[in-house]
DNA sequence: CTTGACCTTAACGTTAGGTTAAGGTCAAGC
DNA sequence: GCTTGACCTTAACCTAACGTTAAGGTCAAG
């Protein structure tokens, strides 16, 4: 199978496989004419990938747990590490997130939004935190 | 002022003041030795950047922050239209993860973490999403 | 006069691909 | 046989927001 329809697929795009192929993630058989040849178990790690990507997790992040993926012998203790990792950063992101719009938000209430000059969501900004 | 000591001031990096010049955003006087100058103008700036950079702004916004900043006639109607769409974006990512959490929570819960290769995550991100 | 700490610009590295660009391959239609 | 369009190839530059060398000038202290 062409790169174009297994990134169809897999629903990824050419340039996204054929960049995991460069990074060293997947290598597929060749045809005749040079062209890349994705067989069965290609495609199903192919759409492993896609669906790493998904969740968050880094290219290297996806390359390892491809590792695991193709090893019959893995210890699920292994994915489980790498996956509550991940748990720890999407919390933190959220948290951050959480706290900028919690700020962003109480600084929209109190703006006019008209043609005036005064602005609240200016004024923050401006700030030097003179808070001990 | 030298370039080390705004950027200590602002709560910024030399290279991240620098990379703001390069970008058009501010362009501090110079010392007849060619070093970079920062007036207390550009210090006030250069926090109100920082600040608007530490709220999620991209640097393309932070511009258009800083044009209203510097614009006495500004009317706030525009700074608080740009809020309001960064507040969207701060909810779309959101939202975003915490699907993603959710989805990653439930398999962690169900994956053993043991020596054994049998792993509900793996299992998922090589699914092949075959729900109609 | 040297030394260390600072400054300068230039240029490459990072992430995960997207976007041209230049050129080979292939099947279809004439 | 030949053109045409759709596909494939690699190479190389673009994105964001800086971080990190690298090579060299400046300055105050000892």
């Amino acid at each position: 199978m062409n790169i174009s329809d297994a990134a169809a697929l897999c629903e990824l795009t050419p340039k996204a496989i054929r960049h995991y192929e460069d990074q060293g993630l997947i290598s597929p058989a060749r045809s005749a004419n040079g062209y890349r040849d994705y067989r069965e178990r290609d495609l199903q790690e192919l759409k492993f990938l896609a669906h790493s990507r998904a969740m968050g997790f880094s290219l290297r992040e996806c390359s390892h747990l491809l590792e695991l993926y193709r090893n019959p012998g893995r210890a699920s203790a292994n994915v489980k590490a790498l996956a509550e990792q991940k748990l720890q950063e999407l919390d933190l992101q959220m948290q951050k997130l959480k706290d900028l719009r919690s700020s962003l938000s109480s600084w929209v209430q109190h703006c006019p939004g008209d043609q005036s000059p005064n602005c609240p969501i200016i004024q923050q900004l401006a700030q030097s935190e003179e808070n001990p």
